[in-house]
Formats: structure tokens, sequence, C-alpha cells
DNA sequence: CTGAAAGCGCTTACAG
DNA sequence: CTGAAAGCGCTTACAG
């Protein structure tokens, strides 16, 4: 409770000596009303620095003007979704500002799926943004049920009916690839994410198609599966280094993972990037942070978000789906 | 808009043939109802999959039972106190979550203060969290002013009259550079905060502390100012080994001052730990992700979470102001 | 214990 | 162009 005299529109009315639906009209820019009294109106607001209530608005308007990220418990730790979770989430709260709508944190708790009536049936948000997951189609079901809007970073499945906003994965896994080659690389090998993730299978397709048009082969033994995580890097270019000692590159489909094959490259004796060189994926915080600078492939998070604000919104007020692909560009650090 | 039929209390009256006042009552688990009733009414809400429309009873309420993080724009990238917020960020989350609260997010832009009105004089929010930051006071004031609950985190000062959580920074100088004279360390520095910053005084007074009690001098010579930024830990650590080319351990103030200080050593032909072991503070994530992980001293960041939560809901409540300093830990890794 | 009524602070047909 | 009135979906004295 502030202690300001004057804190609703009613107040603003006696002042102004109208009704309140006038001083209503006025804030609201209606255009039923006299400029003359709109403009007295309005000074009159801005003189005692009055702030209409908002959820009293949002109550008879019938909507909260907020969207839910929703994100996981962080209890055991980071990975590399919430790393890259967290510094989109900071762009969509920019994106989200502009259009008037609020970012409301949402955790979710392992097995329980009440938070999408809880947030959603109470009017508390007006829908929801989330990071694609493993379990991304039980969510996408979820939601769709409830007849609630909400868009997903990540690439569009039939299953699932919301919105999308992904990176151009398979853009970044050939300029990852050209790159490499570029620099004269000869046995590129490829150290990928889970089976089932499609962001990770078109950076697979990137890394084959870039192979391909440089007249190389793709060689199975120069290819293994990781799973994001930093323990995942470090045995993926182990199992890279037995099978063949002279690798000379690999393209790893996370700055996390990237990390933990460096790790494993120098421990084995060789250098990077003049014996292994080494490109990731995200261009996290940690990349440009690390001890050793990483060539990576950059999201352009800052658009990324910004999207995800604009077309939720859209798809909030208009039902309108949408499904977009924001380019990404190489970032040469020292690591390659 | 769900597509359920039963969506207002009003709804649930019907049901249950009683009337609304009632049903609010026994949702609300008001001790005047018979509870006969109350569970009659609660099996058919629980049956109907009922929500109640939260926006609605925080406007009778007159609350909003939601509390706004400030952030501020992440535009030039991340720095330190981004990364130690978003992290924190996140445990808040949790604590809300058991209080009934929600996190919303705040982002003030540059030369803006109207956050704090637009958000608290509109009912959008009951109160604030915010990181300190230099420009700690003038936030605070502008809150104060306002009647504003809020809590920060940072060490507590005479102009700052909210409730305040901070890291024990004394312990985590003594704990960080106890562990570099017990490994045996002949020549260890301070890499410390900007001066105005009263965690790195603290940081810095508990290494003087340590070095007495174990017969050290404090020497000058030994200690060079940083602002959290990379850069800053490169060219303080350039400085140490102009100074004292025989400096064999650093305490520095923060991780992402670590990492650049590691590297400058390294680059310097010395090894880490061998030559000069490292230690950091708050271990972020980037601490054990980093190629060379980190030994560091952490901040409790869920405790840290879960106690600004608590603490800021408890002075909303009743107006209370408290100041709480969470215990740290060393975290030996390999830098030293 | 329960209900009818007023109220939270807005918006918006409806009537003028 | 403006106002009186009903309504958004709850809560809570007040009366019984």
């Amino acid at each position: 409770m502030g202690t300001k005299t004057v804190k609703t529109i009613e107040d603003i009315a006696k002042l102004a000596n109208v009704s309140k639906s006038t001083v209503s009209r006025a804030l609201n820019d209606s255009s039923l009303i006299n400029p003359e009294t709109k403009n007295r109106i309005k000074a009159i607001a801005e003189e005692h620095n009055f702030c209409m209530n908002l959820p009293a608005r949002n109550l008879s308007r019938r909507q909260s003007c907020t969207v839910g990220f929703v994100t996981h418990s962080h209890q055991c730790g980071f990975t590399v979704e919430d790393m890259f979770g967290l510094e989109i989430m900071s762009a969509i709260g920019s994106g989200l500002d502009v259009l008037g709508y609020d970012l409301l944190l949402i955790h979710m708790k392992p097995r329980d799926n009440s938070w999408a009536h809880q947030y959603f049936d109470s009017g508390r948000v007006d829908g929801f943004i989330m990071m694609k997951t493993g379990r991304g189609h039980a969510y996408s079901k979820l939601l769709s049920e409830m007849n609630a809007p909400f868009i997903i970073w990540g690439v569009p499945e039939p299953e699932i009916n919301g919105c999308t906003v992904t990176g151009d994965n398979l853009s970044g896994g050939i300029l990852a690839t050209e790159h490499l080659i570029r620099i004269g690389r000869k046995k590129i090998a490829f150290l990928g994410g889970p089976e089932y993730d499609l962001e990770a299978q078109l950076r697979q397709k990137g890394y084959e198609t870039a192979m391909r048009n440089a007249g190389r082969k793709i060689e199975p033994d120069l290819m293994v599966n990781g799973d994001y995580y930093l323990e995942s890097g470090k045995t993926g270019m182990q199992q890279l280094l037995e099978k063949t000692p002279d690798v000379d590159a690999v393209f790893v489909c996370g700055d996390v993972m990237a990390i933990g094959a460096i790790e494993v490259i120098q421990k084995s004796g060789r250098r990077v990037p003049e014996d292994v060189a080494v490109v990731g994926y995200d261009d996290l915080a940690i990349a440009t942070y690390n001890n050793l600078p990483i060539t990576t492939v950059r999201q352009n998070i800052q658009m990324s978000g910004k999207l995800l604000a604009q077309n939720l919104v859209q798809s909030i007020k208009t039902g309108v789906v949408t499904h977009v692909t924001v380019p990404v560009e190489l970032v040469v650090r020292k690591s390659a």
C-alpha cells in the first residue's frame, strides 16, 4: 500500500469533474472522447502520478496480460537447457515488455502436471512459453486440451500443435563443418545430441551436407551421440579419440559438451586447436568465459526471445499458430 | 479461455445448492463452515477440476500474491551479477512457490525509474527482490518512499531500509585464504572487487584476517582491485604477476575474474595450480564447467533464494525488516 | 453455520 | 461525446 491519495480512476473523476467512465476512456485513449477532455484528464493523472490498477482492469477484460515461462526445478544443478533457457528468458522479457505483457516464472515439479491448470484456468496467465524437452509432446498435448495458447522453443513436429521458434540447425551444422573444412582439417568428427533430439538431428544433417559438398565421406567412426551434459562431452570425445586417433577436428552439438571434449583432448596430450579443432554450439556465456574461448555457432538469442514473445501474444490474441526459424552465425574464437 | 463449463464459484454453488459465500469459505478452508458441507463442496470442486480465479480473489483481497524480481536489461551480454542473479532467481521461485506467491520478471531500462510505480502502484506486485548494485541506494530510496516492501541480496547498509540477505563474505574470505595457506603457499595475493563494494570489502577483510592469523604480513603489492568482469581478472592478475613474479597463489573475488586470472597465469608460462593456485568466489555454473574446474567459495544459492522469498513475504505481511547472513563453504576442485 | 449484499477497481454495452 | 448501470469473479462484514 502506497501513501498516495489518488489511487483510483474514481479519484481522478472527482478531480476532473467527470464520470469514471470518462476517465477510463480517456486513459485508454478511446476515440469517443473529446480531445480536450482527454488531455485534461491525462494531465491530472500525470500530475498525481496516477497508475491504474491493472488486476482490476484485467479482471474486467478477462485477461491477465501475463505469460508463464515454464521451467523445471534446478535442484540438481544446471544443464545446458537451463543455461540456454535462462539466457533466452531475459530476451523474452524484453520482447513482452513492449507488448504490454508480463513474464511470470512457473516452476513445474517433476511428476506434477497441475501447473497448467493452476496457472491457466485460474486466469493467472494467458499463455505459456517453454523450452523444448524430451517430454515436450506430453506438455503440448496437455496445453492443447486446455485450449491454452503456447509457444515452444524447438523444431516443429506434427504432434505439437502450438507455435514454435527454433534456430536454423541445418545451417548451423553446415557453418560449423565448413569452417573446419576451410581451416584445412582432414578428419572431422561429429559429437551429437540424443538420437531423438530433432535439433541435433538437423545439426548432424548439416554436418553431413557440408562433408558431402566438400567431397568427403561420412564415416560412422567419426560420429557419436551425446546428451548435452558435460560428462557426455568427455566420454564422447574419448570414444572418438579411440576409434580415430588422428582425428583433427570435432563439431560438438553444444558448448557444455565442447568444454568436456576439450578437456579430454588436452588430457590425451593433444593441443586445441593445433592438433584438434573444436567448434561448439549455442554461444552460451561460458563459451566466451571459458578458459579457452570456444568457436561456436551462435543462436540469435535476442531475436529468438523477441519472436517467442511476439508470436505467443499474437497467438493469444488471434489464435494464429506460427512456426519460425531464426538464423544462426559462426563465431570464431580460439578453439578452432 | 478453456472449454470447461464449471469456471466460477457460482457454478459450484449451483451444483452444491449453497450460496457462493459458502463455496468461497469452503474452498478457503474457513473454520466457520460445517465440515460436511465443506467436504461436499471440495469434492465437487475436485471432480470438476475447479480452479478459482486468482486475479479476482486478489482484487478482492487487495493483494497480488506476486513479487517482482528486478533485472537490468541484458543487451550488452552477461556479467557476473547477471549469472549469479540468474541462478538465485530460480531458487527464489521455488521458495515463493510454497508460500503461494508468484515471481514476476521486471526489466528495468537504463535511465528509467518508472518501473517501481508501474508495478507497485498498479497493484501488479506486492514487493520487490533485487540484486545489490552500485546504484542500490537510489532504488532503495525510491522503494522506501513508496512504502513498497523489498529485499535486497547484499550487505546491509544504514541507507538501505529494506530487508537484506547476503553470504558470509568474511568467512568466505577466511576460508579461501586459509585453504591457500594450508596447501603451503607462501605469496598469497588478493584480487578484489570494486572499492565501494561491501561484499568485496568483507572478503578482503577475511583475507587479511586469515593472513594475520597465520602470522603473515599484509602486503599492498599483493592486493589489487577488479570489477567482477572477465577483463579485470586478466589485467588484475597481470599487475600481480608484474609486481610479484613469485606469487604462488591468488584469492579472486569472483569466478568470472578467476577465469581471466587463470588465463593470464597460463599465458605467462606458469601452471595452475602447480605454480599459482587460484581460488574463486560464488561457485557459478562456469566454475564447474570451466576447462579447469575452479576451487571456489560456494554461496548457498538454494538457501539464499529460499530466505529471500520467505523474508520478503514476511515483510509484506507484517512489515518486519530482517537482515540475514547465509553461510558459505569452500569447494575444492582443481585450481587450488 | 449460512446467505444476501456490498465492495475490490476497473470496462463497456446501453441510453441519451 | 458523456454518464449511469451492470458486470468481471471473488471476499467478507453483517444479519440471521
